[in-house]
DNA sequence: TTGACATGAAACCTAAAGGTTTCGTATAAT
DNA sequence: ATTATACGAAACCTTTAGGTTTCATGTCAA
């Protein structure tokens, strides 16, 4: 299969937080565009923009069902959030490891 | 205390490639600007406005050092990405989950 | 003390982001 | 058949992002 070349990928579209907060509205289920954008104080037009660039990123998925578009959320791509992140994963281990060992101390010390 | 009112959070600052790269290089350990500025195709001046952005984030710390400043990595606001990311974890920790979504990916796919 | 080096600030440029309004078109309701 | 609804595309505007070049300043080396 050919390279998908999405013009946006995950984490420029999480960088928006009008975009986190509709991953966290459709996190609760499919919804049609109008009932979606009663929830931003923008048009519906500009939240239908940011609609597309999360779909551009596989962040959510569309369906037409007769004269609407509901959209629904998409965790997948997430997942390269998380790989990315887990490289840095090593630094709170050994933060909690000394936070650990440091709790510990004290509860003996008293 | 009063808010930091930072002006870039850390889902701005690693939206992009060459902050996330910069990330991964200061991971090695502190280094000045010049040096740095050395594994990236533009301008010493364009790395550095990147470093201060990452700086606004609290991804990088700096230290003046003679003439030169030396940037080091500081992964800590990392932790409210994690924060935010973990709210998903459920969809792929449960394996019946990630289950229900591939065959109702396949439902309505083709 | 003179010159080279390290760096940030400033001014500037172009493209992209995020928003608006207007319009066209498909579907539903009367 | 006509009107209302749901939506995306297009054109447009303003601000921000990301980059450049130039300049000023502090520090080190000769």
């Amino acid at each position: 299969m050919a390279a998908p070349a999405q013009k946006h990928d995950v984490f420029q579209a999480i960088a928006d937080p009008t975009r986190r907060k509709l991953l966290q509205l459709l996190d609760q289920g499919e919804m049609p565009v109008t009932a979606i954008s009663g929830h931003f104080p923008m048009s519906r037009t500009a939240v239908s923009k940011h609609l597309r660039i999360l779909a551009d990123a596989g962040l959510v998925k569309e369906r037409k069902v007769g004269r609407e578009t509901r959209y629904r959320m998409d965790p997948d791509p997430l997942l390269e959030l998380k790989r990315w992140l887990s490289y840095y994963e090593r630094y709170w281990e050994n933060k909690m490891a000394a936070l650990k060992r440091y709790v510990e101390s004290q509860d003996s010390g008293k």
